[in-house]
DNA sequence: TATGAATGAGGCTTCATTCAT
DNA sequence: AATGAATGAAGCCTCATTCAT
């Protein structure tokens, strides 16, 4: 009512990117958590400073939303395994730790896991159409492309190493650690999941996978 | 409309279970592609020798007919599991069939390893419920735990070795192949999906599962 | 399986009369509970020693159902009414006992009054169709008559007395102690159906009825 | 389809308040007639100048719309009730006057009655989740209480005297008049209900109650 | 006399989305 | 840049009832 709250509310309101990464964060945590067909737009707009109504009006639609929100998710992702450097690691030492980091890393981002695997389910369709998404993942696996490169000149590494057959690898265990879990807990018991067990888990991958590229 | 049809009708009604059996196979196929919240019962019905109404009649509402397709899903793929013999076969031989055939199994059933990263997104909560499927899978466990116990006792395999653990190994390689397929795809190319990519990851699995079962 | 329980079996199932009143036993139960529309035949058929389909082998339909069911609760109420024994006694002291006897009467037989509400809320339908129910009141009413021509020969009641009139005022208070209780208690408290008050009120109304039919 | 149409349709849309007094107006007299079960959403809506969304919009589900239809019956009828003036007359005018019209006044609101009757035969849950309903009544009763109160200080009512408990002789006499009409009037005949009978009814009534008040 | 299996019709409710300002 | 009101289409589910033996 006063000039004053009026300011206030417009502070944030005239943000039109703030009003976005709002809207965003929610989307995020609410298709991590329902899916793309069970995540609800009026629940989203609730949990929003904005209106359902802005929601359309920025993203034209739950789809455009979503795919948004995979985007916003990747992106998060990368960026966080941008502060890893390799560089300056002979390239057994470097894969090692790209391996006990993308563990952890997954472990630690569970929505981002979920995204994924939402968007597995939904064939990919979402990510085939977004060239943002590509591009990110183009960068990550240059990172791992290089290290192969340094250990195979180095004759630490076999020859014919596929960097991407490693991601596969390494992607594989760190994921289905995260995404299967829920499934997994209640067939085998959650103990696998306990810190212990985890730090085990994730010695034995790193093991795993450096035997892979140094095999033969 | 002729007496011919009717007759050919009247042949599969009045067998309750043909019915639900016709209801469960089409159900499956429909939750593994659009998800629990995705899914249509009209569009099962439709696919259907039978009308909704029946879908109802016998599997009360839509979660009760998705908890069924999810136990069929599993029962299905442990029957599948049951066709190995391992008990002839000397420890290490008996682990790498079981991998190999692990890897090859879930490639085959796609519409399984939907039903369970489905089941995943919804915290496992239809599964949690289901003693049935918990039951297949203690079984499914029991044979890891012979196989690791004979290798312990011959000397092969290395003391202390986790059945559970291996299991982890074992599904996370095969379950992430054909679950995250679409994404990885999209991201890095379908080359790994090729016939003789898919051949190498399989044996790079095996050997990997196999270093960590002998490891030290 | 055995001749033995079938033959058990057999008993009760062999006698038609045993299995309608079981049916309209629960029935009655089942209407005054939930109403016409909101009565469930399978709720019904769930509580009774048979099967949905003999409901509809007996009774046709639920409107059926519930039009025997009204004649049954009417017919058992009046049965009970028959007991009392007024002839002998002067028509004051008769009068007195009957407004007691029904006052008492209809608040043992909570289901009879919910069920003529709920014939009151479809406007008296069934009960306009079955001449039973009819008959049985002709009846009930022919007992206060013969109270007030006694009470007026003996010049104790005034001259004119209406014997329907007076079963109206004897009715009212009688039937809406009952059938308003829900709603009296929510909105008064529940103190008026206390015993102590519900004597008080049983005497209050008794001495109303009698300055009625005393008046002038 | 003509500019004027359109013209009219807005001018009573984004009118948020009429377009809800439309909706329960109607509702009132559905449930009045059906009852919560036997009403039916469509046919609201299809009496409606607004669509069966809206009443979900508005009222959220069938439960809440009927909540809201009774809440708006009681408002209605203390309403009317609220145009007696008995402050200004002696006691036992007051209450001869309070009577009379409550008996007209239950008469002329049959739709009120029905609902009330509807309410006791689900236990009045709605009723008793509704505080708006229970202010309106603390109100009512405020004034039978006030009108004691007085009688007895002029010493013209006997001493101790429950307004709750006159309350309740008030309303069974009004209430079943014409919550029993239909059954009433089948098994007796309507000739209760004819205008000389009913103001004879009235006038026993009255007398009755004041009787009751002045008693000893 | 009895019954397990089956069902058409219609019930309530929810969804993403657009209108009109 | 922003919004409260409104909605068509479709979703899930339940009901009394009948079929076929």
């Amino acid at each position: 009512m006063t000039t004053k709250n009026q300011e206030e509310k417009r502070s944030w309101k005239q943000d039109p990117e703030a009003v976005q990464r709002d809207i965003l964060a929610v989307a995020v945590t609410e298709f991590a958590e329902h899916g793309l067909s069970g995540a609800r737009v009026d629940r989203i707009a609730a949990r929003t400073r904005t209106s359902k109504r802005m929601i359309y009006y920025y993203f034209g639609d739950k789809l455009g939303l979503y795919t948004r929100a995979l985007e916003v998710s990747y992106q998060k992702v990368r960026e966080g395994e941008a502060s890893l450097e390799l560089d300056h690691l002979p390239p057994a030492a470097a894969l090692e730790r790209l391996v006990a980091f993308t563990f952890d890393h997954h472990r630690n981002n569970p929505d981002f896991i979920r995204m994924v695997m939402i968007e597995n389910i939904h064939q990919a369709e979402a990510l085939a159409a977004s060239k943002t998404i590509r591009d990110l993942n183009v960068a990550a696996i240059e990172k791992l492309k290089d290290i192969c490169n340094r250990g195979e000149a180095e004759g630490v590494f076999r020859a014919g190493l596929d960097p991407v057959a490693l991601h596969w690898q390494i992607s594989a265990a760190s994921f289905f650690n995260v995404s299967n879990r829920p499934t997994f807990s209640v067939l085998f018991g959650a103990e696998v999941f306990s810190e212990t067990s985890q730090a085990r888990l994730r010695e034995q991958t790193v093991e795993a996978i450096l035997a892979i590229a140094k095999q033969k």
